[in-house]
DNA sequence: TATCTAAGTTCATATATTGAACTCAGGCTT
DNA sequence: AAGCCTGAGTTCAATATATGAACTTAGATA
């Protein structure tokens, strides 16, 4: 990855970055750790809580805000001779946050772990062999990841794309 | 991406976890914007300050955080008629966290900009064609989001691996 | 009727954030 | 030389949020 340019101001306005408004929701850790919990099967309240060792009033606060974000539902499961409990599921908002999580994932592991065997590994079902995030073009071919530049809408350029020095 | 199936304990023990170890340090808002400024080209901290209106105390905060994680750095920087000033870059592990915050950002802008025009594509800079973040095989070849599996190191899985219901 | 369980809520205490004002060091102006 | 300017912080009182323990609730079972 290359280092960027030098500039006063970012060149994307805060205001028009959806990535910056993505951490109203999902940049605390409790959000995050519930998150990756989702995305690894977890579903239930209780579960939640003693998986995080999460204070359960905070559990609650931070799933009914990623409901209200759309990336998780919940709803009730019905087991037999039980009553209804709710269930909290992902959305396939939520769903489509393995990507990234698995992107962020890598990065630990290799950042973090410092490479060291990792506890899991991604594979891919139908012929068990690893599976990497990457970069790559509109044709599925890999991009080198010092080989990026950006361009920017003319609305939201107010000279915020020009560099520094 | 497809659902994970049920379990009551998450397969990876939270102890081994990267990922979740990773929270410590950039799961709140002001890390991840930070970083977000500082991949866009932003360095000194004043400027991080007015872009993120973050008081300053807390920038001050964050980014020794962000240093102690080895995510930056603070170094001087000299220009003529002017005293030394520090500025903060990314290192090559901060550099690397590129791939998972465009990963996230193109989740962002599908769900949370509901695919209207990005403010920002991230193009090739050979051909200006843009680029995505994809899984992978070892040979550079797409997998499909639902094709992933999981495997786990005998040392990690501990009667977590197994799935409920 | 009493007990158990999963899913919460309540509440006092501890911790963290906010925003404004202040400090500090070195360069520039008069 | 005295005073001002600028960027990079620090300090501190007020506010907001998190923590952890205890309590509540609704159905199922004994």
């Amino acid at each position: 990855m290359e280092a960027p340019p030098f500039r006063h101001r970012s060149p994307v306005h805060l205001n028009n970055c959806h990535l910056a408004a993505s951490f109203d929701f999902l940049g605390d850790r409790w959000s995050l750790l519930i998150v990756r919990c989702a995305l690894l099967g977890i579903r239930r309240f209780d579960d939640f809580q003693s998986e995080l060792d999460i204070p359960r009033n905070i559990l609650s606060t931070r799933l009914k805000k990623l409901v209200e974000a759309g990336i998780m539902t919940r709803q009730s499961y019905k087991i037999a001779g039980c009553r209804p409990r709710p269930e909290y599921l992902l959305t396939e908002m939520g769903q489509a946050l393995r990507l990234p999580f698995l992107a962020m994932r890598q990065w630990a592991e290799r950042w973090v772990g410092n490479d060291r065997p990792p506890p899991m590994t991604i594979i891919r079902k139908s012929d068990d062999r690893p599976v990497y995030v990457s970069l790559v073009d509109s044709d599925g071919r890999p991009v080198a990841p010092d080989d990026l530049t950006a361009t920017f809408a003319d609305w939201a350029a107010e000279d915020r794309s020009k560099t520094c020095r």
